[in-house]
RNA sequence: GGGCGUAUAGCUCAGCUGGUUAGAGCGCGAUCCUGAUAAGAUCGAGGUCGGUGGUUCGAGUCCACCUACGCCCA
């Protein structure tokens, strides 16, 4: 027990083991968070958070490709699920799903592998062997998965390590199960895609490695192609200008020759107008807009129509086109005229060449065209096409051969060269081609309907993403292409004999096992162990797997049902979770994983996939532009973490700006989060704790009598319930932006009124009910904060609660858990909410704001004391919230005395507007004339209108002649300063302080000048709080007035200053001496420790 | 080329269904307050609310078109 003097009086406190260790105010967040780290490690406490809570929560853990480091869009991405799921494990509930996920296979790991190796394409793949390759592709997968677990650990967020990956056996064999729903459903389907094809390499390319090799600056042949109508028509379309036209040609134009032989229609613009003209002996059909920039000036137009009336019109082909192997084409359908929105006026001739198999395949798909082929994959003229001079040529060397060709046979209007855009192999220089490839597809277009109203049930944040980017895409929606023609991925289970006429689909281990005929237990799924697996079918031959593998969008869309290993395990989980409750990506992933998961969902169960998202923005460099590698740009979260911690980030995440725009960001920004937020709350937690272990005091544990708490005491406590109630119904909404702005709000006013204007209850000597009130609101206020700020700042929010509690143990769920994360979020204690103190607090803030704007404008420091203060509100309500407060407002601007301006008062002018918000709509036009009738309004009739306004009675009006009475709502009534008052107005209130200093404020205002610079002494002195001194004042003034000024306010001066001697004349050189500015003159401050 | 979003002070962002003098924070300058504070208050400089046109008594807000940037798609 030790005794220990307070400031002032001697008071003395007996102390026990103090509550509460102290609190560093240099505090540094970095290392905190590494101790609260620690903390948690050692006490289990992230496995407590795992395991609690009752009514269940399902969360779906978006996977990130193990293929590369976590940069801040992870940041961003973890913290926002990380938000949410805290929140909801403090309200009790058990979460389902708080796992981690990992998307393991694809391109991306692929291509890592083959620039280690070396490689150059698929064919070094295939020498290498694929066994070692894939076994490569795993373990890079797995090291970055460990680089991304610690740094999961260290931003705080918390889910379960036993994650799901999407490479495991069990999590394929899921992935089988729902290919053989499909497939079993008709929903697995074969059909051409376009590929970009390197006839070199034999392989398709990627979007990514397609930009790698483009040029816009290609020379290419440029030919119009002529195009002869037969004058017939596709039946059932009996066109009138058939016969008119017959003998006529179309005009189309191109740059690839070499894919005329896989033409198979031509489409127009259906709004367009188009003409047959005659030039050079010939008739031509062309778009009007391009029949100069094509024929010039010697053709002569014979008729016009639009392009839809040309729609069904049959021509000649050109060539004979090749059908693709084991297709059935049906040619009745082509060699027409179609109409499609692809077609342009802006070059060529309005009329398009159509050929499915090298680019056009979607437009094929429409309008039901057959599909052709002209070169194979090895980019060489296929043989089928007969006996032609370019026959088995290199395609772009076909190109002269087919012109001339056309040219001999008259079907070429003419030809040149063009440089254009055009891609190459960004390995080998070789010309891509389009080229049609079979590849497996999910026909999700046949559920477009259920995808569309299943999305109407999704709450998105934003919303605009609902029915735009995504609900346009699904508007929009096309077949899934399933298949890539990789090595690490999901393989296809679909096994198929020689020549494809028969194939089956595999839905299980055990299917392949009975299929096999031998126990596959040890089998890796993967290729190309997988692709061993044959069997003999007895009327089809051998049967073998397709050599493909899955997207991996299907593999992570997949994950509410794979990552369970449903149906083979966890049904009753299974069932549990789905549909998750909330997910969490940025907003690329609305064609990625939203989509992939609500077409799985919607495909498989018919429901969503998830009830809540939200939807993040991405985040920009300072200068708004994109981070990438190659710009330099790129800001990792360790160089954040380690210059402001984790907290300071997160925060910066939350209340910066609304999570779905995209964000600028600097180190800047987040210094100023911490600065502005956490070290305020810091602070002002740091406040509490030095007086509470100063004054002993403790939380009591059961309140007996109620506090005497003063109206401040009310005010923050009717503000902290507001408070409650807004961040969890923000949190109800998935708002988080505006939770977090609110908590800043309340910060700061706690930090800059609530503490500001108590501290004196805080220092005063006595115990009474009144210092009791004091601590134990501002206890409640930053418990309660350490709670709420939990889920946004787990560190900060723990180490705040911990000490706080008193190091408490409580289990999971109570008021008093072990850790704040455990602890229940706070609820509203409703007859603590008090709407009216908080406006008529605010009324108090704006006047306090404009009375110092006011002293400012008169060059009137606020410690010199004013007589009186004029006070204008804008309403009644507003004034009586003042005068609730008027000792604060006298107090917080040094006045005397409060005096409130009504209609009666003489001393000021009026001036009048109308209400606009209430006025315009009613009375519209009038509108102006009413505002300029107000405003015209002065002296007596002004204050005549004024004073009725207050009484509540309607002000009559002439405006143009008619006779109007204005409610008294619908006129503003604004007061103007009185004459020799300084002044300030803002938002209808007026402040206006009477300037006249008379000799007893004037010493007062000296006194307290001096105080402040005896204090500022103390402390440049290195005196402690408690010191008591004699202090030596002398003063070059001139008169009297340091004598004046002692004798009035002397033992003010003392006692404020713990001065037990106070003498006048020079201070002992041994004494601290300052000068100061003093009346007119100076003043000498010297002080001795007594 | 299409879709979606964004564009407000030097920087980061608010601004609800159209309404009165467009705000906050940071930064800059000045003054003040302060024995919790890396803080706070006040004032000042700084805005063609991306541009053009329209609807309206009235547009940062609604409509059309255009420009720039981001994302997605082709």
């Amino acid at each position: 027990m030790r005794p220990r003097p307070l400031l002032g009086t001697g008071f003395v406190v007996f102390e026990e083991v103090p509550m509460f260790k102290p609190v560093d105010t240099g505090v540094s967040f970095p290392q905190l968070e590494e101790q609260v780290l620690a903390w948690w490690q050692a006490n289990r406490i992230v496995e407590q958070s795992l395991a609690s809570g009752e009514r269940p929560f399902v969360f779906y853990e978006g996977p990130p490709t193990a293929n590369g480091r976590p940069g801040l869009h992870h940041v961003i991405s973890r913290t926002f699920k990380d938000v949410i799921l805290r929140y909801r494990a403090m309200q009790g509930y058990r979460i389902i799903g708080r796992r981690e996920g990992w998307d393991t296979h694809g391109l991306p790991v692929e291509i890592e592998i083959e620039k280690k190796l070396g490689f150059n394409g698929k064919p070094d793949i295939e020498r290498f062997g694929i066994a070692e390759f894939n076994r490569l592709c795993r373990e890079s997968v797995w090291e970055y998965i460990q680089e991304w677990k610690s740094f999961t650990r260290r931003i705080a967020y918390w889910v379960d390590e036993d994650g799901y990956y999407t490479y495991d056996n069990k999590y394929i064999e899921s992935l089988w199960w729902i290919f053989r729903q499909l497939w079993d459903r008709g929903l697995l389907f074969r059909d051409y895609k376009v590929t970009m094809h390197c006839p070199r390499c034999g392989t398709s390319l990627s979007d990514h490695e397609v930009s790698l090799g483009a040029r816009d600056d290609v020379d290419d042949p440029s030919v119009y192609i002529k195009f002869r109508v037969t004058g017939e028509t596709l039946r059932g379309n009996d066109s009138p200008l058939a016969a008119p036209l017959s003998g006529a040609f179309f005009v189309a134009w191109t740059t690839t020759p070499w894919t005329l032989p896989a033409n198979v229609a031509l489409a127009v613009q259906h709004g367009a107008s188009y003409v047959e003209a005659a030039f050079e002996g010939e008739r031509y059909i062309l778009a009007e807009a391009l029949l100069g920039a094509v024929l010039g000036e010697g053709a002569t137009v014979l008729r016009r129509f639009k392009g839809n009336d040309l729609v069904g019109l049959r021509y000649a082909p050109l060539f004979a086109g090749v059908p693709g192997p084991g297709d059935a084409v049906d040619l009745s359908t082509a060699y027409r005229v179609i109409a499609d929105e692809i077609v342009t006026l802006d070059d060529g001739t309005g009329i398009v060449h159509i050929a499915p198999a090298y680019g056009d395949l979607e437009v094929g798909r429409k309008h039901g065209l057959p599909t052709l082929f002209s070169v194979d994959l090895n980019g060489m003229v296929m043989p089928e096409l007969g006996d032609l001079p370019f026959t088995g040529k290199f395609f772009k060397e076909a190109d002269p051969d087919i012109t001339r060709d056309l040219k001999q046979r008259g079907l070429l209007l003419k030809s040149g060269r063009v440089r254009h855009y055009y891609p190459f192999c960004w390995r080998c220089g070789t010309p891509l081609l389009f080229y049609a490839k079979r590849s497996w597809y999910i026909k999700t277009t046949a559920f477009k309907a259920d995808l569309v109203a299943n999305n109407q049930q999704i709450h998105w944040v934003p919303e605009h993403i609902r029915d735009g980017r995504f609900g346009n895409w699904l508007e929009n929606n096309i077949d899934w292409a399933i298949s890539r023609e990789r090595y690490w991925g999901t393989p296809l289970p679909i096994w198929s004999n020689a020549d494809g006429s028969h194939m089956e689909c595999i839905g299980s281990l055990a299917e392949l096992e009975a299929k096999a005929g031998r126990s596959l237990r040890e089998l890796d799924l993967h290729r190309p162990y997988v692709d061993a697996i044959t069997w003999e079918d007895p009327q089809h031959g051998t049967m073998r797997r397709i050599l493909d593998v899955a997207d991996c969008w299907y593999d992570s869309g997949s994950m509410p049902v794979a990552q369970w290993h449903y149906p083979f395990e966890n049904q009753a989980l299974f069932e549990a979770a789905h549909p998750a409750d909330y997910i969490c990506e940025a907003v690329d992933q609305t064609r990625g994983w939203f989509y992939t998961l609500h077409a799985v969902s919607t495909l498989l169960f018919d429901r969503p996939a998830f009830n809540n998202v939200i939807c993040l923005g991405h985040i920009l460099d300072e200068q708004g532009f994109k981070m990438s590698k190659s710009k330099g740009n790129v800001i990792m979260p360790e160089e954040v973490i380690n210059a402001y911690g984790v907290d300071a980030l997160r925060w910066y995440l939350f209340a910066a700006a609304p999570p779905g725009n995209p964000r600028r960001f600097s180190l800047g920004l987040v210094s100023e989060s911490l600065r502005k937020f956490l070290l305020t709350l810091w602070n002002t937690y740091a406040f509490f704790v030095t007086y509470a272990t100063l004054d002993g005091w403790q939380p009591d544990p059961s309140p007996g009598q109620p506090l005497s708490l003063a109206e401040i005491d009310r005010w923050a406590l009717a503000s902290l319930n507001a408070l409650v109630r807004d961040v969890t119904q923000n949190f109800e909404d998935y708002e988080v932006y505006p939770a977090a702005r609110a908590i800043e709000r309340f910060v700061d006013e706690l930090s800059n009124w609530y503490v500001r204007r108590n501290r004196r209850r805080f220092w005063k000597s006595e115990t009474d009910a009144d210092k009791q009130a004091a601590y134990e609101t501002l206890y409640t206020c930053l418990l309660t904060l350490a709670k709420l700020i939990a889920p946004f700042t787990p560190f900060v929010a723990e180490e705040i609660y911990r000490n706080l509690t008193g190091q408490s143990t409580g289990a999971a769920g109570d008021d008093m858990a072990v850790s704040v994360h455990l602890a229940r979020w706070p609820t509203v204690d409703a007859h603590l909410l008090d709407e009216r103190l908080v406006a008529d607090t605010e009324a108090l803030l704006a006047a306090v704001s404009l009375g110092r704007a006011a002293r400012k404008n008169a060059g009137l420091k606020v410690r010199q004391p004013l007589s009186e203060l004029w006070l204008g509100a804008s309403s009644p309500a507003v004034s009586e919230g003042v005068r609730r407060f008027e000792a604060d407002l006298r107090d917080e601007l040094n006045v005397k005395l409060v005096r409130y301006l009504d209609a009666s008062s003489a001393i000021v002018e009026y001036r009048l507007r109308p209400n606009l918000r209430l006025v315009g709509k009613k009375y519209g036009k009038l509108v102006p004339a009413l505002t300029a009738a107000l405003k015209a309004l002065a002296g007596g009739e002004a204050r005549a209108i004024a004073q009725a306004v207050e009484a509540g009675q309607p002000v009559p009006l002439t405006v143009d002649g008619q006779q109007l009475a204005l409610l008294p709502d619908e006129v503003l009534v604004e007061s103007s300063a009185p004459e020799g008052y300084a002044v300030a107005e803002g938002d209808g209130m007026l402040v206006a302080l009477n300037t006249t200093v008379t000799p007893e404020l004037r010493l007062e205002g000296a006194a307290r000048d001096l105080v402040r610079n005896v204090q500022d002494a103390r402390k440049s002195a290195g005196l402690a709080i408690a010191d008591r001194i004699t202090l030596y004042l002398a003063t070059s003034s001139e008169g009297d007035l340091l004598e004046q000024t002692l004798a009035a306010w002397g033992e003010y001066l003392q006692s404020e200053t713990l001065a037990t001697h106070l003498i006048v004349g020079a201070a002992p050189s041994d004494a601290h001496q300052v000068t100061v500015e003093f009346g007119d003159g100076e003043a000498t401050i010297g002080v001795v420790r007594a």
